[in-house]
DNA sequence: GACGCACCCGAACGAACGTTCGGACGTACG
DNA sequence: CGTACGTCCGAACGTTCGTTCGGGTGCGTC
């Protein structure tokens, strides 16, 4: 059911149009919801015939399967390398949230995708996007515990993680790409000093 | 199709009955999504016939409307409230924190909802909808606005609040209440402080 | 005792859904 | 030239969807 079978033999532009099928499919989901978006309606919005998305996807669920897969696999990638070279903490997160924004920037879609419905997967196509989802939390918790080595801490490093993943998520919820003033790094940089020194910090970093 | 034709007779348990299907549909639309959930599974989950419910509600849109316009609704009021005889502006940030906070506990399965279903709507009824989510959204605002009220800011106000809700919002995604260690307020806490001092601030407060 | 109306339902309607079937078209290879 | 296979589709299948229809029941009012 997940496998990709890529043992079959393929035309050369076969991954390119299985590529604009999730890009497609990731707008429709993103836009109606995954239980409101029809086949017919992906369809009509690829070049595809209906009976003929069944040629690159086995199912609906695959197409959602592949999105989120996809999406924090790239995610958890493009972290790693943005990291290299960077020592110090407080860089090393900020490095993290503005790969995270960026990736917002190019996949608004697919990230929204991700968000509202990690729940909807069952069985192991749900077991493999969360090993991967996990391991980026996990890559992000570890940078924020490097923050901040003492013990007795004031606040407990994994809630602190996830309410930083509330702040970077949520935020497709009001960001208009076209309409807003600042940029994407322009939002990661608030939204790193937000997290590192509050709200009502007086120092400029 | 939004008036609630209150003028009509009803019988003393109608509106206990209309609020008890109100919170069944929360559920279900929380736990499979407003597009795949069916009238048919919310006539399974309360005590009525598929065609019963259908004298409480008009329409399975008007369902969903009624869940979201009653928690924005409850959640202003509520904070409005709270905060009669605060004036300390952090304590005055802290109580709404603690406010929405708590509501999330008392009616997860709304909240959900909300967050998920927020551009389902349509015309109207989204109308009527935004108008209420708007007036929360700059209640909240406006003590983040008396938090810092020197010009020449570090962060923008209206970034930050939305942060904020991000924080305070998407923890549905990962809170248990069954199972977590931590109490709502304790949790509510964390995230005022997370909020005002940042991660990384030594004193505590 | 009869009429009205709130309450409630079984059964059905037409539409839309995800998926499958059988075959058409082209190109690569013998 | 023939055949094997990747690509793609029109048409249909069986199911489920939101909603409606027609009517039944019981209580309040005259």
């Amino acid at each position: 059911m997940l496998s990709l079978d890529s043992a079959r033999k393929r035309t050369p532009g076969f991954d390119g149009k299985r590529l604009h099928l999730l890009k497609v499919a990731a707008r429709v989901f993103s836009e109606v919801g995954y239980g409101s978006a029809s086949m017919r309606r992906i369809s009509a919005e690829t070049e595809l015939s209906l009976a003929g998305i069944y040629h690159y996807v086995a199912s609906k669920e695959e197409l959602l399967y592949w999105i989120q897969y996809r999406t924090f696999d790239s995610l958890l990638q493009d972290l790693n390398s943005s990291l290299e070279g960077i020592v110090e903490p407080k860089q090393r997160l900020a490095t993290a949230v503005r790969n995270h924004v960026r990736h917002f920037g190019e996949n608004m879609h697919e990230l929204k995708v991700c968000a509202r419905e990690l729940e909807t997967l069952e069985g192991e196509a749900y077991d493999a996007v969360h090993e991967r989802r996990r391991s980026y939390f996990e890559a992000v918790h570890q940078l924020v515990k490097e923050l901040q080595p003492e013990q007795g801490a004031r606040l407990d490093s994994w809630i602190a993680t996830a309410n930083l993943f509330g702040m970077i998520n949520w935020f497709y919820q009001w960001y208009d790409a076209g309409r807003s003033q600042v940029s994407l790094d322009d939002l990661a940089a608030q939204q790193t000093a937000l997290f590192l020194d509050g709200y009502i910090a007086r120092g400029t970093e």
